[in-house]
This record gives structure tokens, C-alpha cells and sequence, in this order.
DNA sequence: CCAATTCATATCCCGATGGTTATGGATAAA
DNA sequence: TTTATCCATAACCATCGGGATATGAATTGG
């Protein structure tokens, strides 16, 4: 599953992925038309950017008549936020230790 | 401040240079050959995504002789914590809204 | 002083990636 | 049944990015 955190790390690098992802946890589900039109770029862009988000699982569709609405899954992001845990806790512990060293100094 | 979110989100993208962050965090300081060694990369590859990391300020170095020491800055990663959580709460608002309507509904 | 070590930078190469236009399938509208 | 709309996919192109090797500057050791 090391595979999953990577997909979310290199879908979140893009900021027009990013933009895409935003409008859709801010704004809810929206069509591929909704999402193109304020994007600059064109709608297979679009399509192929959501392609990316949706197998990131940052994202996820349905089909209605001729439009594909999609909606944001931000529970998705849970890998991301339990690696900077992780990070910033192995930090921390360093700096736990390098006081337990200056206490001992202090005796 | 949007440039340094990108230079963040870019700078973790690559699998390389979340690898040599984790052992900084994980290990503290240290110099780029102890860094190089185990990386299965070579010593330019490894000072580029160095470079890299430091540009997002989540790595800092220090000269000392001929060797360069580097160690993690975790706090660096703060303006990826708060954008994961603006996510979330975008979305639980709409939860919230949703929730709202249906209480609405029931009366 | 000369040789060896450590690292950063320059240069080059190639695959990945983000963009475009073209196209086709499915559905809605006329 | 045509025609128009919505979207995904294909094909192509330019740029970016990560890798290697070559090189040189700074420092240390003999």
C-alpha cells in the first residue's frame, strides 16, 4: 500500500489538479462541463486530470444521462496525513531523546 | 505563499526524496555521502534532490570541512497539514449543510 | 606540496507528463 | 430519425524531471 501513497503524492503535485480537487470538496459534485469551464484548459484535460484523481481515490464518478458528475472523497487523503504524523513524530522522539541526554547532563 | 505550497507538494511528489526526508527525520543529521550510500542513486542525484528539498524548506544545511550536513525541518510540512484540513472541513461542512436539510426535512 | 576525498554544478539523455486537436459513442433534443 | 451535446479516448507534441557521467572547487591527509 506503499503504491496507494504515492498515487495521492503525485496526484496532489499538480496544481491544476489540485484546483480541481478544491472545487469539489468546496462546491460538491459537479459535472466535467461545470469543472472545464472555469479551468482554462480544455475539457480532455479535464477528463484526464479527474482520470488521475479518481485512481489517486481522491475523487470518485457517477453517470447521469450524457454528463459524469464527480465528487470528492477527501477520506482519501488519510495516508498523507498519517505520513506527516509520522514524520513529524520521529522528530519530535529525536527531540525527546536530546533532552533526555541534557537531563542526564544535568545531574 | 501559494508558490511555497507548490514548491512543498512538488518537492514530496518524487519517492526519492521522500525517502532521503524520512531518513532525516528518522536518523537526524546527516551528510550527503552517509545519505548517498544507501539511496541506490549517485552522489549528483541525490545533492539535486537535496537541492530540491531544501528549496521547499524542509531540509537545512550546514558546511563543516569538506562535508555538507543536512537535517529535516517537519515544520516545513505545516502548510500541507492545513491544506489537508481546509479539505476536510470544506467537506464536512457540506455535511453539515446536508444534515441541515434533512432535520429541515423531518419537521 | 601533492594526492585523495567530499560535494556541487554542468551537460546530456530519455521517459514521463501536461497540453492540444481529432474522433467516436452515448444520450438528449428537435 | 436526424442533429446537437457531453464526455472519454487516441494521437501527437513540447517541456519537464530524474538519472548518469564529467568536472572542478574546497578541504584534508601524507
Amino acid at each position: 500500500m506503499i503504491e496507494t501513497r504515492d498515487l495521492l503524492f503525485r496526484a496532489l503535485a499538480d496544481p491544476t489538479r489540485r484546483a480541481l480537487f478544491e472545487r469539489l470538496c468546496e462546491g460538491g459534485e459537479q459535472s466535467v462541463g461545470a469543472l472545464t469551464v472555469p479551468s482554462g484548459i480544455s475539457q480532455p484535460a479535464v477528463s484526464k486530470h479527474l482520470a488521475v484523481l479518481r485512481q489517486a481515490g481522491l475523487i470518485a464518478g457517477r453517470h447521469e444521462g450524457r454528463q459524469s458528475y464527480y465528487r470528492a472523497q477527501p477520506a482519501a487523503l488519510a495516508p498523507l496525513v498519517d505520513w506527516t504524523g509520522r514524520m513529524t513524530r520521529f522528530w519530535e522522539a529525536r527531540f525527546d531523546d536530546l533532552n533526555d541526554v541534557l537531563k542526564r547532563m544535568d545531574q
